[in-house]
DNA sequence: CTGAAAGCGCTTACAG
DNA sequence: CTGAAAGCGCTTACAG
């Protein structure tokens, strides 16, 4: 039904038997230059692809990583297979994008059924799937290859991708410090999110550096969401000594806590100073603009799919830098 | 190497032929429940999983269909994705996220290759790429079936789903016009996202209704982006008579003309309007609030999915409600 | 309701 | 540098 040419169509106009048609396509060496030529010719008259399918039946590589991510933020899903998937196809790989529940009772079951349909290569997991210890067990055990990109527990010889978190809430913290503060809230992520932990300990080494006290009253529940941003912000401005700054562990949930403040005519920042992470668009596109910190993101899993498919099996564990943007939303704090 | 147990395993433990194994697999009818069941458990025991290549080679379906999109908005992006995907893994399809570039040369070669490559069985456009003819054309030729998301191109009888942009465009100025504005400028998408002429359209339909003198001096080209927003707002509020509102064709060049509002202490609803189209989380995470059209992205990409895969033949078009979301980004225009 | 044969379009050893 | 045989793990006709 399908008329599509098959290598054996390429082989008759080549002149060649097919299993040469193979070994050009597959440039393999120790053929001639005359006969690499002929072929390709015929393969572009015919304008032949080859069954991908056919390939990953008869040989022992499918040529096909998954991406495995389970996160709210479109923003960072879409810079996360951006990234990888610009890798992938460079490489000649295909990239199958898979969405996934982190705390799925099945979530191993899954993917390893994925695995063996598809006959994947490797496997490239997003936070927070890549602290889902019962997976990542299970794929040393398989011995299936696969990279964790910003992986918190266990980081491990497993290859892996990420930033410093810590060094960034660390650094962040130092700025709104030294701009005065001494009131400064912070809002964590969800648990499961251990990147959300980092940078909620790079703010306590911040304060222990500085001397400022810790106080718990001022870390607060928050889930990653513009929503429980607002949330957060509006229990902490209900205090009778409410911060003079908070430090969100995302921009999303910086937003929110902006839009209290809107809300309630308290202008950021000279009553109030707010703090992100991530630089997500967002972070431009509110006002004041967000400071925050940049996470190359595209770049983190262009990283990690080059560590799984192109490594040199040597530097397992990469660190990209991050960088600290400071933008409108924090200033000076004000003056008791 | 790989210990994938195969059909022939299963059809040892279960006490059949193979081909029966297939069959249960298959859910074909002619199977008597007691062998059903012994298959089943054989399947289980052995967490026996099919091969996608074997099954397609030997098939004439690959139950794998792609997403085509080109879209620089990622929250469009990922909803598009979770709205197909969800109504592909539903009906036993794989779905492949394939991001191109709409007006690139080669589009259409690159996509008949992936069809050639992948045996896809068919392919969900999004837009701009759904508005690409030559592609469109190509696939029309190969009988490849196919279903467009938002075309505005020559709808005509291909599989669609979209909303009425027209409409959605004319309800919104309608309202903006009810507020008292008369002065009220449009900003433009790029000129390949026809949906972006289409909610133009609607624009000058309800200026004419309304008796509004159409002036093209309040049309300015943007791009889609937070930063053509921003310059279309500054080359309008620059005018000796500037706007009192200003629609802009999605909600990132609404929220760009925000932040120039912002910047220069223009009172937004009390000066100027503002108003976006998409409701994405940016409507709602800016401050105030953006008045919006809601588009159905997800169930977009859903209903096309399942007119592709699980249609009648008979409802080829289909059109989804829109609704307007009034927030506080627009109010009565200014006494003048 | 169930089965034995042929074949999908390639790659893998194995030869020469 | 090039080729003929076998086989990957399934589905498709064709039988009975």
């Amino acid at each position: 039904m399908s008329g599509r040419p098959t290598i054996k169509e390429v082989s008759k106009i080549a002149g060649v038997s097919f299993k040469t048609v193979s070994r050009v396509l597959n440039n393999e060496k120790h053929v001639s230059e005359a006969t690499r030529r002929k072929v390709e010719e015929a393969v572009a008259t015919l304008n032949f692809r080859p069954s991908h399918a056919a390939r990953t039946l008869a040989g022992r590589k499918s040529f096909q990583v998954a991406l495995l991510y389970d996160n709210p933020s479109p923003y960072y899903v879409y810079h996360i297979q951006a990234g990888a998937q610009e890798r992938c196809v460079e490489l000649g790989f295909r990239l199958l994008h898979q969405p996934c529940d982190s705390e799925a009772e099945d979530l191993t079951q899954g993917v390893t059924a994925l695995i063996d349909e598809a006959h994947l290569d490797g496997v490239i997991i997003s936070p927070p799937v890549s602290d889902a210890m019962p997976l990542i067990e299970e794929l040393e055990r398989r011995k299936i290859p696969f990279v964790r990109i910003a992986p918190g527990i266990a980081r491990g010889s497993t290859l892996s991708v990420a930033i410093d978190d810590v060094a960034a809430g660390r650094e962040l913290t130092e700025y709104l410090i030294g701009l005065g503060h001494r009131a400064i809230a912070f809002v964590k992520g969800p648990p499961n999110h251990i990147s959300s932990e980092e940078r909620h300990q790079g703010y306590r080494d911040a304060l222990d550096a500085h001397g400022v006290a810790y106080d718990p009253d001022l870390v607060v529940q928050g889930d990653y969401s513009f929503a429980s941003g607002r949330k957060a912000a509006e229990s902490l401005l209900a205090r009778t000594d409410p911060p003079t700054a908070i430090f969100a562990g995302n921009d999303d949930m910086a937003a929110g806590a902006l839009a209290v403040a809107h809300e309630r005519d308290i202008v950021v920042p000279d009553a109030l100073s707010i703090a992100g992470f991530d630089d997500t668009d967002l972070a431009r596109a509110v006002w004041p603009p967000l400071t925050t910190v940049h996470q190359p993101v595209r770049d983190l899993a262009w990283s990690a799919a080059n560590l799984l498919l192109d490594g040199d099996g040597k530097h397992r564990q990469l660190t990209l830098d991050h960088v600290l943007k400071k933008r409108a939303s924090t200033g000076p704090a004000p003056k008791a």
